[in-house]
DNA sequence: CGTGCCGGGCA
DNA sequence: TGCCCGGCACG
C-alpha cells in the first residue's frame, strides 16, 4: 500500500483508526494510529500498518502494540522514566511523565505534567499510554484527530480549507530557549551512533513523503530523533520533560517546539523557494534537539529578558549531536555534512573554494 | 592527521 | 564560465 493511499484513506473519515501505542527498541511507547489496510483489522497475531504521530509509519508487530485489544502493559515491559503516559486524577484524565515502573509491585510512579510538583503511584492497569478522547484532537469531522501533524500539515496546504491556525499556533510557539541552544554546530553526520531498528526488526521507519516526484526516501532518521519528536508533539504543554529543536542555520537563533515546526522553519525560512532543491532529509543538518527540563515554558519570545530562565533549565545534550561541537566557528560545508555527503555542499566547496554558505 | 581554500589547469 | 584538484597553511 503506498503512502499517498494510505494517508488519503486515513484522512477519510470513514475509515476506521485505532488508536494505539507501539513499543520501540528503546523501550519507550510511542502513539500512533492502526489503519487497517489490505489486511483486516482483527488485534490477532501479525504485523500491522501503524501511522505514528509524529508523521512516520511502518509496520509493527502485534506484540509491540498496546492498548485496545492489543498487549496489556503489564506484560514485562516497564515503562520507562520520561515516558508519557495519561491517568486518572481526580476524576479527570491527566497527562504524566514516568518515573519509575515497578514490574513486580505493577506499580507506576508518575509525576503530574500540569503539577510538577505531584508524584502519584499507579496501578500499571490504570495507565494509559494514550489520551482517551483528546477532545482537541478532534477535527470538524468528528474523526480523532490521530494524524501526525506532519500529516495534517501537509493536507492543509494542499486544500487551505482545513483550520491551519488552531495547528500552527500551538507547534509554532517559539520558545525562549535561544541562549541554550544557539551554538553553531551542525548535528554532523551520526554514522552507527544511535541503533537504528530497521530492517530485521519488527518495528523500522520510513520518513513520510509527500506526492512530489522524489522517488524515495533514501535518508532514515534513526529511531531516537523522530521519538523524541513525537513525545514533543505528544505532550505539547507537558513539563518536566520536554523536547524543543534549535535551528542550526548560521547566526539563526531559532527554537521551536515541534519536528514539523523546525523543518517547515528550516525549509521556508532558510531555503524559500529553493525547497525543491533540498535532498530528501536534508533539513535535519540545520537543527538540533534538546531535551530540557523547566519549570514554566514561555511562549513569547519578546516577553522575556534576554537573561531569563537559563538557570532554572537543565540540558541534556543528545550525546551524538554534541560531538562535534568545537570553539572555532570555522564549520563549513565539508565538516558539517561531511565527505560522505557531498552533494549537500555548496557549489564553492565542491570546487575547492571559499565556502559561501556558512561565511565567518 | 583533517580542513579550508588559493592558484592553476582543462573543457 | 563551470568544474576539478594539487598543494600548502593552519590547528
Ligand atoms: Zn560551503
Amino acid at each position: 500500500m503506498s503512502l499517498a493511499s494510505l494517508q488519503h484513506r486515513t484522512l477519510n473519515s470513514s475509515v476506521k483508526c485505532v488508536r494505539v501505542a507501539a513499543r520501540a527498541d528503546d523501550g519507550y511507547f510511542y502513539p500512533g494510529v492502526l489503519v487497517n489496510g489490505d489486511d483486516a483489522l482483527n488485534y490477532g497475531q501479525g504485523t500491522y500498518t501503524m501511522i505514528f504521530d509524529n508523521g512516520q509509519y511502518s509496520r509493527v508487530d502485534y506484540n509491540r502494540i498496546v492498548g485496545n485489544n492489543f498487549q496489556r502493559l503489564d506484560n514485562g515491559y516497564p515503562l520507562r522514566y520520561g515516558q508519557i503516559a495519561y491517568v486518572s486524577y481526580y476524576g479527570s484524565q491527566v497527562a504524566a511523565n514516568v518515573i519509575d515502573h515497578s514490574v513486580r509491585e505493577g506499580e507506576v510512579r508518575l509525576q503530574l505534567c500540569k503539577q510538577p510538583e505531584v508524584t502519584i503511584i499507579r496501578n500499571v492497569a490504570e495507565v494509559n499510554l494514550v489520551p482517551d478522547t483528546p477532545n482537541k484532537y478532534r477535527n470538524r469531522n468528528g474523526l480523532k484527530r490521530s494524524l501526525s501533524r506532519e500529516v495534517i500539515y501537509k493536507a492543509a496546504k494542499r486544500r487551505a480549507s482545513l483550520d491551519e491556525d488552531n495547528v500552527m499556533g500551538e507547534e509554532e510557539a517559539a520558545l525562549v530557549l535561544t541562549t541554550l541552544c544557539n551554538s553553531p554546530l551542525g548535528k554532523g553526520v551520526e554514522e552507527s551512533d544511535s541503533p537504528r531498528p530497521l530492517c530485521n526488526s519488527d518495528i523500522s521507519y520510513r520518513q513520510i513523503c509527500d506526492e512530489s516526484p522524489r522517488t524515495e526516501c533514501s535518508k532514515l532518521p534513526p529511531v531516537q530523533e523522530q521519538t523524541k519528536a513525537e513525545q514533543a508533539d505528544i505532550s505539547a504543554n507537558c513539563s518536566p520533560i520536554k523536547t524543543v529543536y534549535c535551528c542550526t542555520w548560521p547566526k539563526c537563533r531559532k527554537v521551536l517546539s515541534t519536528y514539523p515546526g523546525i523543518i517547515r522553519h528550516i525549509r521556508t525560512i532558510h531555503f524559500g523557494d529553493n525547497t525543491e532543491k533540498l535532498d530528501n532529509g536534508e533539513e535535519e543538518f540545520y537543527f538540533t534537539e534538546v531535551e530540557v527540563t523547566m519549570d514554566k515554558v514561555v511562549d513569547d519570545v519578546a516577553s522575556v529578558k534576554p537573561s531569563s530562565p537559563t538557570e532554572s533549565v537543565f540540558i541534556k545534550e543528545q550525546n551524538t549531536y554534541i560531538t562535534k561541537k568545537s570553539k572555532g566557528d570555522g564549520k563549513k560545508c565539508r565538516k558539517v555534512y561531511g565527505m560522505e555527503n557531498r552533494h549537500l555542499w555548496c557549489t564553492q566547496c565542491r570546487w575547492k573554494k571559499a565556502c559561501t554558505r556558512f561565511l565567518d
